[in-house]
DNA sequence: CGGGATATTGACTCTTATCAATGCCCGTGG
DNA sequence: CCACGGGCATTGATAAGAGTCAATATCCCG
């Protein structure tokens, strides 16, 4: 099953990423050749990238979409470490094994390369292994981030925190459009999304934000959000 | 202020790293050369390493003792991401500036490495930064699976995954050593040190482990522990 | 042996989780 | 075009787990 669809794209996510993408895009066929040149890949909503215990061969660049990277316990409770978004690099792992999983939020479009033909090429050219440690650090902070926010920071703050990340992420500062449902913002805050929505509720109660939907945040209250959201 | 000791020692942390060190110990002096052989350094129990917002150039491998890196919160909240061991090496960032602070919990012995000089030997060696790369993407993993510990695990659970995990990176399941306080426990874990000191004794109380002090815990059984901490 | 830091234990409070009912939005098909 | 239905989201009532405050107890270290 290999569909090509009509669109083609040119796509450069880094500096120092070291191969551009011009692909008409696929259906995700794990295995056809990831080379240099990548392959292109759509997920369909909810829809599973990887899991967890699969061989990690791959790393992936979102283009369009988002990503949520997630570790299950065997009784279902589920930790969401990162949401990634276009422009991300994600899927790099220790070892051969995968030990979390990615999943599509909304229909994403990505690109695939192998591990290792990157790092053969990473090689040759430095600066693209010097750039993935890079990435990796980041990731690393942010991490380490999200444990400060969910070990010490109370329901509120933590998801003032969260829109303000979105916020920024997304460029637009003044309307928040939020690709996820409640299930996923709790899971990435360690909340439940019971509690996710009444923060909501009692951050518009505050008037720092307004909603339009459940979707879309308008923030109301820069200031506030952010003397909240540390 | 360089007070050099009689204790000599050669520590090789691992395979593919690209100095060994052979030095007598010094107090800390951070405006030496750490050039590729490196810095020795000696820190008395809770001085500190470096603070956050200080300048990020130098590298640290952990010769002996335990360092704890932590952010604070304007308010006084505290949380501990990682406790560093003899072997692990820590302190790189992805900018300029530290984000975190790092602390002796005990009388602890490092080698400082200049970040850039180290970039700069493994640009040809290539190697090593490969190597540094896979020690980032285990810290990055690490910080993950904590994430979900804190995220989405109760009290017991997260006491009973410290102590497999001090168990297995001190080598000795049986009897674990425990360097730090209950505060610095409770930090790492997101909790207070009351509820700890509870778990602690919830444990005891379940037949798991035994306590010799404070400090040291000997795990009767392991089974029970790790059904616990997962 | 004494004293200060660290740890334990207890009583009570408070935040967040849980369980349950209702409401809203959006796409679909009559 | 409107009514229906299903997935999400909100809101409410209550419970449970961890936090807070406070009073000992214990362990080191000099």
């Amino acid at each position: 099953m290999l569909t090509q669809t009509a669109v083609s794209q040119s796509f450069q996510s880094r500096p120092s990423f070291p191969f551009s993408v011009d692909v008409d895009w696929a259906l995700p066929d794990r295995e056809r050749d990831a080379g240099p040149a990548g392959i292109p890949m759509s997920f369909a909503r909810n829809s599973e990238i990887y899991g967890e215990a699969e061989p990690a061969g791959l790393i992936y660049l979102v283009v369009a979409g988002v990503v949520r990277a997630s570790k299950l316990l065997p009784d279902g409770r589920r930790q969401i470490s990162a949401f990634h978004m276009a422009g991300d690099l994600f899927g790099f792992e220790p070892d051969e094994v995968r030990h979390f999983s990615a999943e599509a939020v909304v229909p994403t479009k990505l690109v695939a390369f192998k591990w290792q033909g990157l790092i053969a090429a990473g090689v040759r050219s430095g600066a693209f292994i010097r750039e993935l440690l890079h990435v990796t650090m980041k990731g690393l902070r942010h991490t380490q981030e999200q444990l400060l926010l969910i070990g010490r920071k109370n329901a509120l703050e933590r998801v003032a925190a969260f829109l303000l990340e979105m916020g920024n992420r997304t460029g637009n500062r003044g309307v928040v459009e939020l690709a996820m449902p409640r299930h996923d913002i709790a899971d990435y805050l360690g909340l439940t999304l019971e509690t996710v929505s009444r923060m909501f509720a009692e951050l518009r109660s505050l008037g720092a934000i307004e909603l339009d939907g459940a979707r879309c945040v308008r923030v109301l209250d820069l200031e506030q959000l952010t003397a909240l959201g540390s």
